[in-house]
DNA sequence: GATGGAAGGTTCAGAATGACAACCCACTTG
DNA sequence: CAAGTGGGTTGTCATTCTGAACCTTCCATC
């Protein structure tokens, strides 16, 4: 049936997120409207994709609860597309993508476009944190619980080291 | 030219990291080496997906340095492919995607696996932390410098609250 | 020593999506 | 009233994914 992945048997976060958001352009919308782009010639301008591409990806980021319409003007009916909390929620994946690409993709020409930590002064190097107790987690320190009636090819879950 | 999404407008390090990782299963494709799938029929059997683009993806991520080819048998030729530092380093890509789903997508219906921090006994609820100052990073305590001979399109960087 | 199986792929069909470009519609500004 | 702008929709075509069969090298049986 055609190229679309069916990640459907995964059980799993991330399949499902991906299901959601792993299109491609749909990361880069949702960048962008991190930065304030809220407008359909905003993303074509920047993103130069298909105009039928962006506006599949914006209809299908307001069903899925990422992006809002908000129409700023009814004669003629215009809408912008804001961040829902749920899509500002994806803030820390923007922000670990961003961190490997600087270092991993543009690392050695270091042309990237570095986050700055403006309370520390230092370079963002992101890692996770626990919310509950604040410390930085290890992969190593991760456990996965496993719900019940629900048949999972398993998860995150570092065999060796992974840090 | 078909489906291919070409982001090499966008001088962006999101953009440079889902080039090499952005493609349909590629992600699940590390998930599973974080768990210890190291093999192709492996990968397979979780992942129900083709076995060219299976072939396909392994090629590209090696390619891109992400997994790195052992042979564990040379008759008759076996690969197996295991992380690279730089795979490992997607670690918190992971779990901060695994976060999302689990929070935004089967978070009402909460048949998703939990991650559990072990050192302090609570469910993961991860957020970036700065690796310098300890700290916990809140969206706007982030700048966005630019390197020079770097036209840029943009970056992260919430124009109102994200958190 | 022929058969069967496992691991790790490759090669082919075909279908669905993405890319590109043109068009449309409702205004609104000169 | 003609041109322009924002926000799309409607095609056609090419790429990529899917599914399934096949291939190769070995090892274990029958």
């Amino acid at each position: 049936m055609g190229r679309t992945a069916d990640y459907s048997r995964q059980s799993c976060s991330i399949a499902a997120t991906l299901e959601g958001i792993g299109d491609p352009w749909t990361l880069l919308v949702i960048r962008d409207a991190f930065q304030g782009v809220s407008r359909f010639e905003q993303w074509q301008d920047r993103l130069g994709l298909a105009r039928n591409v962006l506006a599949a990806r914006l209809k299908s980021l307001v069903q899925h609860g990422v992006l809002e319409v908000r129409p700023y003007s009814v004669r003629p009916p215009r809408n912008e597309y804001v961040l829902t909390a749920k899509g500002k929620d994806l803030y820390g994946v923007l922000v670990t993508l961003h961190a490997w690409g600087n270092k991993h993709v543009y690392g050695d020409c270091d042309s990237g476009i570095d986050m700055v930590h403006q309370t520390c002064g230092h370079s963002l190097d992101p890692r996770i944190a626990c919310n509950h107790c604040s410390e930085i987690v290890k992969p190593r320190e991760i456990a996965l619980t496993r719900a019940e009636n629900r048949p999972t090819v398993g998860d995150v879950m570092p065999r060796e080291d992974a840090a």
